[in-house]
DNA sequence: AGCACGCCGACT
DNA sequence: GTCGGCGTGCTC
């Protein structure tokens, strides 16, 4: 019977091209099948699965190349209707295909057609079928099982010992038995009694009540708490509202933060089963977490990045802790930021949503500023300790012998003598930034990028930080034959030159280079919770979340390496840091303190920082913002191309910039191309146009034009490009 | 992104 | 003679 009206299926599929697909429906499926489920494509030569977002009864395919979806792989959708509205909302607002959002969303075993609920094989008798030939001793105990209990599963045939499982194929295949996949009941949810937490403090109490008042309705929070200051604790409160109320809370954390014990707190603090999703877990376990979220069993999700598409039926509250951290923005594909999606789904669901930070995002404190968001402070520290004590080192009256300063290591003896632990923190691994002939000038470069090798003395070689390439390290200058001297420090040269200074006294490197996996990062941790390290040296690894009670003075080796940095970020980035870093000291009964080596104990950044602490240096950050036109006050999207020559980069991003239009949306600038800060990367060279805009509309605005054009254009395909909106980095 | 087709160099 | 290099083009 000829179809009434014709019905197209628009499918997304996880491919970079950006546009649906139109299908007609499997054989045999009448009706239009609801939005979300997954179905089978025949793609070309490949088959796909991809996921149904709507129907339609044109296309603007012909019909007779319109291919026919193989079949549905669900029976229910997926993403319920606000989820599948956050996807859209994504991937228009990042100019990313709606399928490649949605591989995002899904873990991989759904995007490899797992089924969406667990399932259970079981076999029973076809009704008058009788076997063949001769069974076999197995075979016959298999059927006599059934005879006793009906359909067995594999666990009640495991009983029958090994083989029983084969036998019971064999019999299929003979027609006297099938087989049914059967939906298997989730596995128990393991509650246990919640363990009752601290008493509150008053500004924590306020907090608690600000967010539990605003259940129920779209209230964005920042909670500002220094290091220490029980964020944690107030997250738990709200969450325990939230699940009283029979709802579901989503914590999302940076990359680093979300460790087994983190996980083990909430667990023991909220008695009720947790979901974690994290990028490090397996493809089985992700499912299974994901499943958990999904059917409600889980009332608590706690995950990195990608869990802010977490399916969560009853979601109450999102907390996004530590929300000024970049792990936060996809740095790659498809780049979005979970945090700003995850203040949208707030929205769509009319839930609050937590913010927290002790150094909050210039972008969150402008929201603040503006009225849209509500501001909870936690300013005294949990358990009473003081601020630390913090001051400038000027390296230009104290010159360092390699790295240290005289009054940095005068207070590292105090501090060790008082029985104290001592932190470094110098964001540059490695032994030396350069190696560097005196006799020439030569600095060893990368053959790929624009960048010069670092010096790693444990491997005795030289690395390019920027494309992972190294090589041995040459015995003297290939130009003139000088012996060569590594230049600079680096973690490496600097936890050795501790051997001279503080001889017999033990330490902890933690970078990259010692540190390479969660099991070799707690050993290190244990190192220091035990007191058996006594100084630590560390990258940025060291800023972030895991606290060193026992640490009394953080040195910051170089802070000028963020005062001058090209990007318009670079000093919000070392005031995190230095903040950050700080916040690690001190936390016990002592007073800590905090010195800052730098060269410049007058760039208004530090001096802001040290008299009025963040706030201080946010105020002015954002004025500079203002006045340079840069974020919060404007909104940038960066539009990147490499190519293996400079001039196929530069040409395409010319074509580019002629076809964003000859008029432009009003309060829209194209500023560039312009190659990259380093332009040679990996052997590719590097050019971009950043896009700034008054108006985050008129930037969608030139964005939703000039994109597809950009992926019509034939020169387009000479170059990798890629369209980043809301760019944390722009150099 | 895959996966084809297609048109020019070094090997059995 | 053909194996295979990666340029160009398409996928409902």
């Amino acid at each position: 019977m000829p179809e009434a009206h014709p019905l197209y299926l628009q499918i997304a599929l996880d491919s970079p091209v950006r546009r649906l697909f139109d299908y007609l429906p499997p054989a045999g499926v009448a009706g239009a099948p609801p939005p979300g489920v997954r179905v089978e494509v025949p793609f070309g030569r490949r088959t796909l699965i991809g996921v149904l977002v709507g129907c339609t009864t044109r296309s603007d395919v012909p019909a007779s190349r319109l291919k026919r979806a193989r079949r549905l792989l669900d029976e229910e959708p997926l993403f319920d209707a606000a989820s599948l509205e956050l996807l859209r909302f994504a991937a228009d607002y990042y100019q990313a295909p709606l399928g490649e959002a949605i591989g995002a969303a899904l873990p991989v075993l759904l995007r490899q057609g797992r089924p969406l609920y667990a399932t259970e094989t079981r076999w029973q008798r076809v009704p008058d079928a009788v076997p063949a030939g001769r069974l076999g001793v197995r075979q016959r105990a298999v059927l006599e099982l059934i005879e006793r209990l009906g359909p067995v599963t594999t666990a009640d045939l495991a009983g029958l010992g090994p083989g029983a499982r084969a036998s019971a194929r064999l019999l299929v295949q003979q027609g006297v038995l099938v087989e049914a996949e059967d939906r298997s009941a989730p596995a128990a949810a393991t509650v246990t009694a919640p363990v009752p937490g601290p008493e509150l403090n008053a500004a924590q109490a306020t907090a608690v009540a600000a967010i539990d008042a605003a259940l129920g309705s779209f209230a964005p929070f920042l909670l500002h708490g220094v290091t220490g200051s029980g964020k944690t604790e107030v997250y738990l409160r709200a969450i325990e509202r939230v699940l009283a109320r029979g709802e579901q809370a989503l914590v999302l954390v940076p990359e680093i933060g979300l460790t087994p014990q983190s996980v083990a707190r909430f667990q023991a603090r909220l008695g009720v089963p947790l979901a974690m999703l994290h990028s490090g877990m397996g493809d089985t376990d992700r499912l299974l977490h994901w499943r958990a979220a999904r059917s409600g069993s889980a009332g608590v999700v706690i995950g990195t990045r990608s869990a802010v598409y977490a399916p969560l039926p009853r979601l109450g509250l999102i907390v996004i802790d530590e929300e000024h951290d970049s792990s936060y923005k996809q740095q790659d594909g498809f780049r979005y930021s979970a945090r700003d999606l995850a203040v949208w789904r707030a929205r769509r669901l009319s839930i609050p949503v937590v913010l927290g930070s002790a150094t909050p995002a210039l972008e969150t404190l402008a929201n603040v500023e503006a009225g849209r968001y509500a501001r909870l402070d936690l300013p005294s520290r949990a358990g009473g300790a003081g601020k630390p004590a913090t001051a400038l080192v000027d390296l230009r009256m104290h010159p360092s012998q390699q790295g240290l300063a005289a009054p940095s290591v005068a207070a590292m003896a105090r501090h060790l003598e008082a029985g104290g632990q001592v932190l470094l923190y110098l964001n540059r691994r490695g032994f030396a930034p350069t190696l560097y002939c005196p006799g020439c000038g030569w600095m060893a470069p990368c053959d790929n990028c624009d960048a010069r090798l670092t010096v790693h003395g444990g491997s005795r070689r030289l690395v390019c930080h920027h494309c992972g390439a190294s090589q041995a390290i040459p015995f003297a200058c290939p130009r003139c034959e000088t012996e060569l001297l590594p230049v600079g420090q680096g973690t490496e040269r600097i936890e050795e030159s501790l051997t001279d200074v503080f001889p017999g006294v033990e330490r902890v490197r933690i970078d990259r280079d010692t540190v390479r996996s969660a099991a070799e990062f707690d050993v290190a941790l244990e190192k220091v919770r035990s007191r058996q390290a006594r100084i630590l040296i560390g990258t940025q690894m060291l800023a972030k979340g895991h606290d060193f009670p026992d640490v009394t003075l953080v040195v910051v080796l170089n802070a000028d390496q963020g005062l001058f940095g090209l990007d318009f970020r670079a000093a919000e980035r070392l005031a995190q840091s230095i903040i950050q870093v700080a916040g690690r000291a001190g936390r016990a009964s002592r007073p800590g303190e905090v010195l800052i080596q730098t060269s410049c104990p007058d760039h208004p950044l530090l001096t802001q920082l040290l008299a009025g602490g963040y706030d201080a240096f946010a105020r002015t950050a954002l004025d500079e913002r203002r006045h340079a036109h840069w974020p919060p006050y404007t909104h940038l999207a960066l539009l990147r191309a490499e190519a293996a020559s400079a001039a196929d980069a530069q040409a395409f991003l010319a074509v580019a910039a002629n076809l964003a239009g000859p008029t432009l949306p009003r309060g829209v600038r194209l500023l560039g191309p312009a190659p990259a800060a380093m332009e040679r990367r990996a052997g590719r060279y590097r050019a971009q146009i950043l896009v700034r805009a008054e108006g985050r509309a008129a930037l969608h605005d030139l964005l939703r034009q000039w994109v597809p054009r950009l992926d019509a254009e034939p020169s387009a395909r000479r170059v990798r490009w890629a369209i980043d909106v809301d760019p944390l980095e722009v150099t």
